[in-house]
DNA sequence: GGCTAATGTTGACGCCGTCAACATCTTGTG
DNA sequence: CACAAGATGTTGACGGCGTCAACATTAGCC
């Protein structure tokens, strides 16, 4: 049946693995639409009818990056509902994990290529998930969080983001077991 | 005298002043050396004979934005040669500090807009210089520095530039008041 | 003073993001 | 089932970009 139809089927799906794809490859200052467009085998107009720019292609995979950190963070915290401790750890693990594993979109979402007040409150609610989700460690009731909490809070996700984003960049060295270590040792010492 | 004069003097330096302002404004992914060159009023070839492609007038900034960070770290340390404690703070203040007088030059530094592969050996010796100078801190003889302190360092470095980091991409709200309270914080959980 | 290297200019090329106009397919409604 | 309307995709054009090549001007040294 169709091996070429004029229609592509989902390629609002397509540009936004493709261009991910590229990205980790390439980095984002070498990638293009055209190129993307190119590579899925469609005109280099085509992607306007699902984006309304290139930036906004990047948005949509800088948005998914935070819904992933959110999710995932969440997941981590949730395998050891009893231990504070150990919900920090993997948590921390799991953010630092996803740092390396997509560091493309780890520095699309805080590297600066992306304008903060470009990005629509209605995308900052992921980012603040995922805030939520680390706070929950040290105030597991519903309550509103207290300003300790909070500031517990931002110091882990400084720490870890400072450990994610300096690896990323090259200057944390060793082995991915030796940013294990680091990791925990920070934990250690923000659990106190 | 000349008010027009065919050599402009020091059109290296002009490029880099003008290339930094322009960054802080604009952001780097909308600089274009041809507006450079049309801001310093010489033509689009003109800086092609003082670097060898835009990215290298990028590389150029961001190594001095390294220096600049070894350089205000020994500074801040300096100031209080009998306390770590003191040390601590003053560098990690004047790290945060200078981050967000010059958050577009921070991202080019820790953003991933240049690949840490193709930076030259020779320019990473003033991230070395920076990692020494805050090293020295917990170990201030001249010894090489021990794994114990190389961790601590490290924690601490991941811990000032995550702050820098997200508050630079507006995940810390809060004026820098705010700002500081969080980083003397951080101090005190790694001074301990 | 004149040669040479350093510095600056003009012009061209191909790629980029995006606008406009047109083509094709899909889908909902009578 | 027909067909209009909207969704999706294409071609062509434009100006701006980074960079290569060729040429022009100037500064500095013998």
């Amino acid at each position: 049946m169709g091996e070429t139809k004029y229609h592509h089927g989902d390629l609002e799906q397509a540009i936004i693995e493709t261009a991910s794809r590229m990205l980790e490859r390439s980095g984002v200052a070498e990638i293009s639409l055209r190129e993307i467009a190119k590579e899925i085998g469609v005109s280099h107009q085509a992607p306007y009818k699902h984006f309304a720019s290139k930036a906004d292609v990047l948005l949509a995979i800088r948005n998914a990056g935070f819904k992933k950190l959110a999710d995932e963070t969440r997941l981590a915290t949730a395998k050891h509902p009893r231990s504070p401790r150990l919900q920090l750890e993997a948590a921390a693990l799991a953010y630092v994990r996803l740092a390396l594993e997509s560091p493309a979109v780890y520095q699309l979402m805080f590297g600066g290529h992306i304008r903060p007040d470009q990005v629509a409150d209605e995308h900052q609610s992921d980012a603040i998930d995922a805030f939520a989700a680390l706070a929950r460690i040290f105030q597991p009731t519903g309550e509103p969080f207290t300003e300790a909490t909070k500031l517990r809070t931002r110091l882990v996700w400084a720490m870890v983001h400072g450990i994610a984003s300096l690896r990323i960049n090259g200057f944390l060295a060793g082995q991915p077991d030796g940013l294990s270590e680091i990791t925990k040792s920070a934990c250690r010492m923000l659990m106190k």
